[in-house]
RNA sequence: GAGGGUGUAGCUCAGCUGGCAGAGCACAAGGUUGUGGCCCUUGGGGUCGCGGGUUCAAGUCCCGUCACCCUCCCCA
């Protein structure tokens, strides 16, 4: 029989791994609500042509990496490869729109992109993010960008943020077209895969890191050039917004982002800590989206941040709870020791007991494993031993031992 | 989709020009008949990723295939 293994690109998280996955879930989480956005959780299948119409037919995430199938009933649906575009299905689906003010609104989960594995690059990875809908103020989109940074400082996660605006939808059309007309000129001077960037998607060819299409661009017109007062008006605001908050960023005129929908502001928090891969968190605004997608205009913008990437980078996890191992001494006392390790439990103190018979030996040597920081043994009179310090302490009754127990391991 | 590297014990790896599958760590038992970590002794574990070929003989050479790692592309 041969050994079934996990598909290729998908992984078990587990062990420190596990506890990293819940540390930045949770802090993303505490931040969120303290920035007072609300939970949606969204299907992880969706109609196929929401990505085609929100993300974009021509990019690669549409025309390559999506898992596309036909389910029993013949509907033609995909796993979904990014979280903005149901958070629009939704909020227009469900008439969020019509609660009147703005609605912010988080998520957290699996994505799924068939693409080649790599560093920090899965066929099932994991995203939190957050949506922003029927904000238009540039405030939005600093408050936004503190979240973000917010979250990362409380990892203990460094990164350089690069901003840019791509204007909004018709001066970038125009912008694009001159761009083209430039590079068209220059194409002898471009790779391979510029050259075909040069139809698809010209913006991405200013993104590009091979040197002679860096030289060949040196001279290339800038799209701030050719935006719209208004558009520049917010981009103004918005960096005057973050230096009042203290937020360093990098002007990056040539960033570019790989979906279709953004607008107006975009941003990426980097690191160059973990190889290739390295945006760590990204969004921007995504004013005609909504619209688009058949709702009403509305202007909105949002984030996303890579779970796995950002697992990369938390070196430190938070202090855990002391453990304290319950060893019946010999098993008759095994009943003792299920009543004891339930009041413990019932207390709140995270409880082993020693769950295998045999030598007292070998159930001190997986107390000391499991990294138990407390070992009661339960006998006639009651002991309590600090892992530590080696000192053992002997009680009249099991009372006694709980009440000394709770006081060492709750103190705060 | 393109390029490079690697697959041998649970883990990290050694195994020269083909000649009986190894080490360290981990695991289990014992040295202490009711006390962990350090040390010592003993022990259990492997279709050498998978399939085919060459050969008296393949972990080793050849072909294919799959997976992982890295880079490009793209993205979080």
């Amino acid at each position: 029989m041969s050994q079934i293994k996990k598909v290729r690109g998908f992984q078990d998280i587990y062990g420190e791994n596990a506890k990293k996955y819940r540390f930045v879930v949770e802090t993303a989480r505490r931040i969120f609500e303290n920035y007072n956005f609300n939970e949606i959780i969204l299907p992880y299948v969706e109609d196929v042509s929401l990505f085609v119409r929100s993300v974009g037919e021509e990019t690669d995430i549409v025309q390559k990496e999506m898992y596309v199938f036909e389910d029993r009933g013949g509907r033609k649906v995909a796993l979904r490869p990014e979280g903005t575009a149901s958070a629009v299905r939704a909020y227009i689906e469900e008439g969020l729109y019509a609660k009147g003010g703005y609605q912010k609104l988080f998520y957290e989960g699996a994505m799924f992109r068939y693409e080649r594995p790599q560093a920090g690059r899965y066929r099932q990875f994991h995203q939190i993010g957050a949506e922003i809908f029927g904000a238009n103020s540039p405030l939005s989109d600093a408050e936004l960008i503190k979240m973000v940074k917010d979250i990362l400082d409380q990892l203990g996660i460094q990164t350089r943020l690069e901003v840019n605006t791509l204007g909004d939808f018709e001066s970038r059309k125009k912008y694009i077209e001159v761009l083209r007309n430039f590079l068209k000129e220059r194409k002898d001077l471009l790779c391979e895969d510029c050259k075909k960037r040069l139809e698809r998607n010209p913006l991405r060819v200013l993104d590009c890191k091979v040197e002679k299409c860096i030289e060949a661009t040196k001279d290339a017109p800038v799209l701030i050039d050719y935006i719209s007062d208004q558009s520049l008006q917010r981009f103004e605001k918005l960096k005057e917004y973050m230096k009042s908050l203290g937020i360093s960023f990098i002007f990056n005129p040539r960033l570019v982002r790989g979906l279709d929908y953004y607008t107006d502001t975009v941003f990426e928090f980097i690191t160059d800590k973990i190889g290739a891969q390295g945006t760590v968190a990204a969004g921007g605004r995504y004013d005609t989206l909504v619209k688009q997608l058949g709702g009403p205009d509305t202007p909105a913008l949002g984030f996303a941040a890579g779970i796995e990437r950002l697992m990369l980078l938390v070196e430190k996890l938070p202090e855990e709870k002391d453990l304290v191992v319950v060893v019946p001494v010999v098993s008759e006392f095994n009943i003792e020791g299920l009543k004891i390790a339930d009041r413990l439990r019932k207390k709140g103190i995270k409880t082993e007991l020693v769950l295998k018979e045999g030598s007292l030996k070998s159930k001190m040597k997986l107390a000391n494993k499991m990294g138990g920081r407390f070992v009661v043994f339960v006998s006639e009179n009651p002991e309590l031993k600090d892992m530590e310090t080696g000192e053992q302490e002997r009680f009249e009754n099991a009372e006694d031992l709980i009440d000394v127990l709770t006081e060492k391991v709750l103190k705060p």
